[in-house]
This record gives structure tokens, C-alpha cells and sequence, in this order.
DNA sequence: CGCCAGGGCCATA
DNA sequence: TATGGCCATGGC
């Protein structure tokens, strides 16, 4: 890893610990979540998940009309796609029987481009299904992560596949610490530098105040 | 009230 | 390929 993203990665690891993150009890409760997070706040998410009742599973989705699943997921927003989507990545599960370690088998790079094919996901959708539900090591270059570069001196570029480059290529190529890493940068988004101007004890404040962000 | 939230698709030019 | 409108709810 590089100095600077050296620096970066242990102020945030000194200031709030170990993360170890994703709030999601399953692996396709994690695939569901990705999904529906899209451009939504996870208070939504979490109601939209709460309305299956803990019956959050591939099996339960495949029984659910197309209709009332619309009705389910209605608090998460965008209702109409999310719910193609969901039938869709769901049905993507069922080519590999539900199976999350005959999913671990198959390449990475396959893998990504099979959820980029489905529609409603996108890039960071699928890295985030790689990276937290299956476990590779795909970093995620989200908005949280794009704003983070805008504000610290990484010159990490400025869209979503060159920052996601950018990390990769200077990280090592570690699930887990690519889970970290950017659930870091995510739980530091939320807690203090939701916008401008940053709080006094954000643990990045004095280099981005530095920069007059 | 208006803004925005852990995006992505689609229509334009 | 690069923008901009659009989806849609709930919290603030």
C-alpha cells in the first residue's frame, strides 16, 4: 500500500476500529441490500427488509408475485425497477443453486460481468455483492468513496472505474481488507463528513482543511 | 417545503 | 462519451 493511502487507512482504523461490515444477517440478504440501497438512505432499506417478515430469502422472492414484491420493497423507493432487479439477480443465484461457495468457484471477472449484464446493476451494485456478500476482492468505488477523493490528496481521478482502479492497484489484493477499507471510508461519511464543511473531529480533518475543503 | 440518500437506465446531441 | 431527466420513498 502506498504511504499516503497508508496514513489514510490508519487514521480511520485508529478512529473507529475494526469494522468488519455490512449490516445483513445473510449472504443474499447482502445481494437484496445492494440492491436496494440504490440511491436510497438504509433506513428505507431496512423497512423495505422488514416487511418480508425475516423471510428474506432466494426461495421466498422467486414465490412472490411480481406485484405484491413491488408492494414489499415499496419504502426502499424506485420500486418498479428494484423489483426486476431483484427477480433478476435472484434468478442469477438460482443458476448456481442458491450456492454461495459454488459462486466462490467461479472467476471474478466473470462474475461481474454476469451482474452487469442484469439490469439495475450497475458497477458499484456489483462490487458491492462481490466484495461483501462473496468475498472477493473487488474494491467499491461508491459516492462516499468519490467524495472522499475529492476532499483527500489521493489524485485518485474522478469517476467511478478510475478510482476503483486507483485502489486496486495499490492496495493488496485482500478481501478483507478491502471490505475495511472502504467501510471505512462509508462509516466516516455518515458520522462526519456528510458536507461541507467538514466537523473538527473528523480524524481526516486537518489534511482536507488543509486543502480548504 | 425542498433536499437528499451507499445508482443506473435511457434519451438526446 | 457526456450530460440530464427520471425513478420514488421517508427523514430532516
Amino acid at each position: 500500500m502506498t504511504e499516503r493511502l497508508n496514513i489514510l487507512y490508519s487514521r480511520l482504523l485508529d478512529h473507529y476500529g475494526d469494522p468488519r461490515w455490512w449490516p445483513a444477517g445473510s449472504v443474499y440478504e447482502v445481494m437484496a441490500g445492494a440492491v436496494l440501497t440504490q440511491n436510497t438512505a438504509w433506513t428505507n432499506v431496512q423497512k423495505a427488509i422488514a416487511n418480508f417478515g425475516g423471510g428474506l430469502s432466494p426461495q421466498a422472492v422467486e414465490a412472490i408475485d411480481g406485484e405484491r414484491l413491488k408492494d414489499i420493497i415499496r419504502p426502499a423507493g424506485s420500486f418498479t425497477r428494484k423489483s426486476l432487479c431483484l427477480k433478476a439477480l435472484t434468478d442469477w443465484y438460482a443458476c448456481y443453486g442458491y450456492d454461495d461457495e459454488r459462486v466462490r468457484r467461479q472467476p471474478m471477472a466473470r462474475l461481474r460481468d454476469e451482474l452487469l449484464a442484469l439490469k439495475g446493476i450497475g458497477p458499484e451494485t456489483a462490487d458491492s455483492i462481490l466484495l461483501y456478500a462473496f468475498g472477493f476482492p473487488s474494491f467499491v468505488a461508491d459516492a462516499y468513496t468519490l467524495r472522499l477523493c475529492g476532499r483527500y490528496p489521493l489524485d485518485a481521478g474522478g469517476d467511478v472505474h478510475a478510482v476503483k482502479s486507483f485502489f486496486e492497484s495499490r492496495i493488496p489484493r485482500d478481501a478483507l481488507l478491502y471490505n475495511r477499507f472502504h467501510a471505512l471510508i462509508v462509516i466516516n461519511a455518515k458520522a462526519h463528513c456528510r458536507k461541507k464543511p467538514l466537523c473538527a473531529d473528523c480524524p481526516l480533518y486537518d489534511t482536507c482543511e488543509r486543502r480548504g475543503l
